[in-house]
This record gives C-alpha cells, sequence and structure tokens, in this order.
DNA sequence: CACTTACGATACACAGTGGATCATAATGGA
DNA sequence: TCCATTATGATCCACTGTGTATCGTAAGTG
C-alpha cells in the first residue's frame, strides 16, 4: 500500500501486528474493532487503513507469518520415516514458541486463525508440491492431516500442563502420523 | 420468548429457520444479516427479535436440531466394537440427510457451524457421560473423535463424488477410530 | 537542511443492530 | 360464530462500527 523502506512505516505495521496478535488472545475475532487494534497500537484510527485495508487482512499477514515459521519446521517432516521424531519437532517448535501461538491458535480468535492457517498452507502446499497429487485421497490427507495437528494444538495449548510434551508428540504420531501413513500404504480399494 | 401452542409462532419459526440454513449455505455467517433472513422468510423486521435475540440465537437452535439426530445416531456407536459398522453408520447417516448437513456443515457458514456443533456436542457428553473421564487423555479423545469426523465430513460433503461413502466410511474407521481405540488400550506412558 | 511522506485528528456517509410504537390481522376459546 | 387475545408488519430511532476524505503537523530520507 505504501513505501516499505520508511522507518515510520515499519515501527506502525510492528505494532499493529503486536496490538493485534494481543488482542486475539482475548477476544473472539469479530469482537474486535478497528478502533480497538488501533488504540492498542498506539496509532490513529484513520492511519490503519493505510496500510491495511481491513481487519482481516492484518490478520492474514499476522498468521502469515506464523504459517511460514511452522511450515518451514513441520513440512519436511510430514513424509519422514521417523513419525515419532516428526511428531516431537512439531510440538517442540510450539513449546519453544508458546506465547505467540497460545495467543493465535488457541485465544479468543484462534478457530479463525486455525482456518486461515489451513487454507493458507493447503494453497502453499499444493503450488509447491513435488509431485503431483494421485488422486482426492491426497488431497484428503493433506486436509486432514493440518487441520488435524492444528486442532491438537489448539486443545493442547487451551490446557496446558494436562499432557506432557512427550506423551503429546507419542499421540500425533499415533492417532495421525500412522494411521495415515497406512493409509497411503494400503489405500481403500477404488482409490 | 412467547407462546410456542400458537400456530402463527410455530410458522414463523420454522421459516426463520429455513431461511437461515438456506442462507448458511450461502454465506459465511458474518455476511448474513437479519434483514435478510427476515426477508428470506417472508416476516418483518422486527418480528424476527419477537423469537430470537439475534442471528446466533436461531444459528444455534438450527445447530441444535441438527446436534441432537446427529449423536442419536453416532454416540453408542463410538464405543462399539464394530468400528467399521460404527463408521458406515455415520456416513449413511449424513447421506440419507444431505441437503441440510451439505448446507450446515460444509456450506458458506460451515466452520461457525462445526463449531457450534463441537461446542454442544462436548457439553452434551460431558453431562450425560457414563462414566467419569479417568484423566485429561479421555477429554482429549473425545475433543479429537468429534472434531475430526466434523472436519472430514466438510471435506466430503465438499468434494462429493470424491470418495465413495464406502471407502469414506473405512477412512473414517482407519483414521479415527482404530487409532483412538488402541490410543485408549494402550495409553501414553503417564496417562 | 530541504524535500518527501507518514502520521494524528476529525468529520462524514453508510450499513447493520436492536428497541419502541401502533394499527392490523390471525387465532383459539366461549 | 363472535370476541378477547396476541402475533405480526411497517416504520421510526438511537447507537455502533466501517471506510473515505481532508488538513496541518511531525518525522524520516537523501
Amino acid at each position: 500500500m505504501t513505501t516499505v523502506s520508511d522507518a515510520r512505516v515499519v515501527r506502525t505495521r510492528e505494532a499493529l501486528r503486536q496490538a493485534m496478535t494481543e488482542l486475539a488472545a482475548e477476544s473472539p475475532l469479530e469482537a474486535i474493532t478497528v478502533r480497538a487494534i488501533a488504540a492498542r497500537a498506539g496509532i490513529g484510527y484513520a492511519t490503519f487503513f493505510r496500510h491495511y485495508t481491513d481487519k482481516d487482512a492484518l490478520l492474514a499477514e499476522v498468521a502469515d507469518i506464523l504459517i511460514r515459521q511452522f511450515m518451514v519446521q513441520v513440512r519436511p517432516l510430514l513424509m519422514q520415516r521417523d513419525r515419532r521424531g516428526a511428531a516431537r519437532t512439531i510440538v517442540n517448535f510450539v513449546v519453544g514458541h508458546l506465547p505467540i501461538y497460545k495467543a493465535l491458535i488457541a485465544g479468543g480468535s484462534g478457530e479463525t486463525v486455525r482456518a486461515e492457517m489451513l487454507r493458507q498452507t493447503l494453497v502453499t502446499m499444493a503450488a509447491t508440491r513435488q509431485r503431483q497429487p494421485e488422486g482426492p485421497l491426497d488431497d484428503f490427507i493433506f486436509f486432514h492431516i493440518v487441520s488435524t495437528i492444528l486442532n491438537q494444538l489448539a486443545w493442547w495449548l487451551r490446557h496446558e500442563g494436562a499432557i506432557d510434551a512427550e506423551a503429546m508428540a507419542e499421540i500425533i504420531e499415533r492417532t495421525v502420523l500412522t494411521p495415515v501413513s497406512d493409509l497411503r500404504q494400503a489405500p481403500p480399494k477404488g482409490l
């Protein structure tokens, strides 16, 4: 929308992303007004619109940053042999960035953010796929893995301490990665 | 809110539920206005508020009806031995009520409706549980089963014809019911 | 240091909400 | 069948949030 090299622009956008993250942790997205975001960020109301068309655009940018970090870590692991190790990596990565993930995945706007993460992840994966999908099952499996792991992590972050990280990794391995791997090995007949 | 025996009330509410179902199939919930619902139902704007406090209350009622039907079918099956049969029953039940489920689970407001279905299901299950949960794992498992099946059905309904009903039942069995059953049999150590 | 550009403040039109009123019409009991 | 009851439709209104425009000021850039 505007120049990106100007230090003021960088500062303002960073303040807006930070404010959105905080507010998204506290309230469902529909309860967050642009005025509240601007106020929290310490910028003028009209200024908001010089940087983002609406609050969804801001949320999308915030989610996008999260997705990139997440995907870089997670993506190579999904096809990997060592499924327990893959699950551990995912869990540990989230633990290592607890505040932001807790805010956005498990916070008041978590539903919206997870939906956005799922959408973006599927788009990105479809665009950068090594091999073409071999059928509807491949599409389904991508959807299932990503949405299930996001949901499980959301539950886990909302019930912090209920299950320790190692057990959570085992659960992800046994309820998602392994069953999906088996499904790939021996698909239902007709697929 | 008002008398329920009056034929006009019954008619009006039925018209509102129907209108909400139709609109929810077409647009995301936030794009649906009370005026649009009233118009579609063929009733006056102010009349809407004599029956529901806001559009979320109406959606909750519509979703609630869906949930009751769904749960009556699904609930006894989740603990059942014959997991393939259980999965088949779920899939066939949805196929038997295709229009309404397609509209509400996979439609434009599907995200909101699924979240509401998940919420209500967990509340109902917690209230009417035979035995107390034996730990956090039980809570997690309920959450995982319900949310995963709802998501898988949503994908399936959105990609109608991509996978036939029998294959879908096999997928639900192999990616959800069986892994969860195994997890119950041999929980991660410490749970 | 001068030029450029982002910023804050404010005002505005617009859309949706939910509450209120009042005449009309449908309803169900006597 | 008639009548008291009450749901309904139409309309009005105050309130909140959105997104655009304007303008003087302050900050960053080269």
